[in-house]
DNA sequence: TTGACATGCAACCATTTAGTTGCATATTAA
DNA sequence: TTAATATGCAACTAAATGGTTGCATGTCAA
């Protein structure tokens, strides 16, 4: 899982996995061609994104496709991010209350009885 | 966002979220214990946490502790990984599929057709 | 078969990153 | 007041990262 987050950190790396998304199974040269930096430079970030397994690539003659696989990304919603997701509503209204509980550093309401019981 | 993708890219930075997720509002001492590296360098990971918005802080005294927020969490999946997400249960029959039809460079199916026809 | 095309490999370079150490500052508590 | 606690700042280092260039290899088409 942290190869594919070290693969998302780049931004050269996103935008060929939005290309992919546009139009899936690219060659090197398709997905090379209107970047600035050099042929051999997309083809490391592509394979940075292989062994992260975001994309898959097929061999046809001397072309190489290179197709989009979105599980990886899934995976990491599901098994990671999602946790925090499911905190999120509770969150956006109770962070600012958090912060506020902290400033008065006093205990009277019962949302901070809760906060400070899960500490 | 960029600053989101490169902050979860740090396997300790992630620990961390973990961390706060379990228990919300440590201190610096508090993140540390257990870790093998020295407090300054924790302290680095959670000022770039702070940068990407993935924690905020409230100084008490001369505790500084640290809040989860998730909101950015929610944002990248909603902006960017979700889209990747709707196409997900259609990969999930259609990869394998456009693999094959590499391979057999043959257009006689229907979702060959589609697939074609999307390019 | 020969030239053009598509990719692969390797060496090299500059910058960023993740970590360290040492010291300074601010706050709490005995 | 003084010692312990909690954090901040700055300089430094090693390794990873993102990029380059040059050349080699494999495939297609005239």
């Amino acid at each position: 899982m942290s190869d594919v987050f070290a693969a998302l950190a780049d931004e050269t790396r996103r935008a060929l996995l939005d290309r992919l998304f546009i139009r899936n199974g690219q060659n090197l040269t398709d997905l090379h061609s209107g970047m600035t930096m050099s042929r051999q430079a997309v083809a490391k970030h592509l394979h940075i994104l292989e062994t992260a397994n975001l994309v898959s690539v097929h061999r046809q003659g001397r072309e190489k496709l290179h197709y989009l696989n979105p599980v990886p990304l899934g995976d990491i919603v599901h098994r990671w991010i999602g946790k925090f997701e499911d905190a999120r509503i509770e969150a956006l209204s109770d962070f600012k209350q958090q912060v506020e509980d902290a400033s008065r550093s006093s205990s009277h309401s019962k949302r901070e009885e809760k906060r400070r019981a899960s500490q």
